[in-house]
DNA sequence: TCTGGGGTCCTAGGACCC
DNA sequence: TCTGGGGTCCTAGGACCC
């Protein structure tokens, strides 16, 4: 058994560490090809641009703007848009994780590319010193670079993260800590931010509040808490008290119990009919059930939802949802597949171009705790044979990619797949893919 | 032609119960 | 004639995040 670890109480200093561009940067890692010119790296259906590099934001391309917009510009100054590969992604991020890690016992992997760390007990450390051997070591490691924020809260650390990143005083180094700056620094640095810099302040929130004078972080920090309560949520109060060094937001080190899972695509082509739909939303449930199992839990409901596209306003529109509860919390595609069904059977209409669909796992619950109902008529629970089954389809997908085995209902020739026409190689998880080294 | 996916939390309002 | 109030649960919608 290992030593549980008790932080010392007192304060603390939080640490956030990012990678910049993060999947912009994976990609380079392994394609020398792609520095130094402007990157994209696509969304789903190679939609809208979801990671830039740094030439393609000098650019003018945003975050989020869709590729097509963007596509004559691109290709005008030699640039590269790739579609996004997860699987390369994600091991990256295992590995950065990891990495990250060995700087603090108490560390929340926050998304990503993501991480907080938590030092308790460190005042004789030099914490801005091992921010930038952590980068160091990182870059080395990994190939991926990183900025480091530290402040008294997460919500501090995240805005010297931002200035690390930006701030002409700290990019060189890429490691800002507010805890060294004096006050009088610190209001300096925050009058020159705008209030929408701040972690939990979106579009929204930010065009209220500059209605209200609080355009700068220096603003928003004096701000009256209880009126902000009152006029905005408890969020935004605790962001308030954050940015004051009083810490609200505490170190989420082990992940809180997931509530949903969703799985949901927008298609590559147009959909009418409800057998294509069908095929779709069967395809979604069994992905969904996948990732149910792999995490030992079970769903009480599931939600089904179809659309058309929100993007041809002349067209006409319809979303529709249903909720389908299960007989009994289950974790077995073919039970959650008829049940999807049902859904789309109640809300499918013809005459509609649909674009997208999905569902939703709700009520999720660990295998095993689920309380039986005593009242209600005897339900057969999933069979021993059933469960094997399962376990044998996921071990096969796992081994051999996803949709080796699958259900018919989820359809052979699939027209609705989504497009993902510029996929690079899953260099570090395939054998197939390895990177290749000379000619 | 072409516009992502997967999450969380909070609030308001209605149904229902006692 | 006269028609409460408080609590809980659920859902939809809105805000935010990466």
């Amino acid at each position: 058994m290992t030593t549980p670890f008790f932080p010392p109480p007192g304060p603390a200093t939080f640490a956030l560490v990012d990678a910049n561009n993060f999947y912009v940067s994976c990609e380079r890692v392994f394609a020398p090809r792609l520095r130094d010119r402007p990157v994209v790296v696509l969304s789903n259906n190679d939609g809208c641009c979801v990671a830039r590099s740094e030439e393609a934001k000098a650019l003018g391309i945003t975050m989020g703007q869709p590729f097509f917009a963007v596509r004559a510009l691109l290709e005008q100054h030699q640039g590269v848009a790739l579609s996004s590969n997860y699987t390369l992604y994600a091991d990256m991020s295992r590995r950065l994780m990891t990495l990250i890690g060995q700087y603090s016992p108490e560390q929340e992997i926050y998304s990503i590319d993501e991480s907080f760390l938590r030092f308790s007990g460190c005042d004789h450390w030099d914490l801005t010193q091992r921010g930038r051997e952590l980068r160091a070591r990182v870059l080395q490691g990994l190939g991926l670079p990183v900025g480091v924020g530290l402040g008294a809260t997460k919500t501090l650390a995240k805005l010297a993260n931002r200035l690390a990143k930006q701030h002409p005083d700290f990019r060189g180094e890429g490691v800002c800590n507010l805890q060294e700056l004096t006050p009088a620094q610190q209001a300096g640095y925050f009058a020159g931010l705008a209030v929408e810099a701040v972690w939990g302040i979106g579009r929204q929130w930010s065009a209220r509040l500059q209605q209200q004078g609080l355009a700068t972080v220096a603003h928003l920090m004096r701000a009256d808490v209880p009126t902000i309560q009152r006029q905005f949520s408890v969020v935004l109060a605790k962001t308030v008290m954050e940015l004051n060094g009083i810490s609200c937001l505490p170190l989420e080190e082990a992940p809180p119990p997931r509530q949903q899972i969703i799985a949901s695509r927008s298609f590559g082509q147009v959909v009418t009919t409800f057998d294509l739909l069908s095929e779709a939303v069967a395809s979604h449930t069994a992905r969904a059930a996948v990732k149910l199992r792999k995490e030992g839990l079970q769903a009480g409901l599931i939600q089904v939802f179809i659309a058309t596209n929100p993007f041809k306003p002349e067209a006409p529109q319809y979303h529709p949802g249903a909720t389908v509860p299960l007989s009994i919390p289950t974790a077995d595609t073919t039970r959650l597949l008829r049940a999807a069904r049902v859904g789309l059977r109640h809300i499918y209409r013809e005459g509609y171009e649909y674009k997208k669909a999905g569902v939703i796992l709700l009520d999720l619950a660990p295998v095993g705790a689920v309380t039986g109902d005593l009242f209600a008529p005897p339900q057969r629970a999933t069979s021993a044979r059933q469960a094997q089954l399962l376990a044998v389809m996921d071990d096969i997908n796992r081994r051999w990619g996803r949709g080796t085995v699958r259900y018919l209902a989820e359809g052979l020739a699939q027209p609705w797949q989504m497009r993902r026409g510029r996929m690079t190689p899953r260099y570090t998880t395939c054998w197939d893919e390895l990177p290749q080294a000379g000619g």
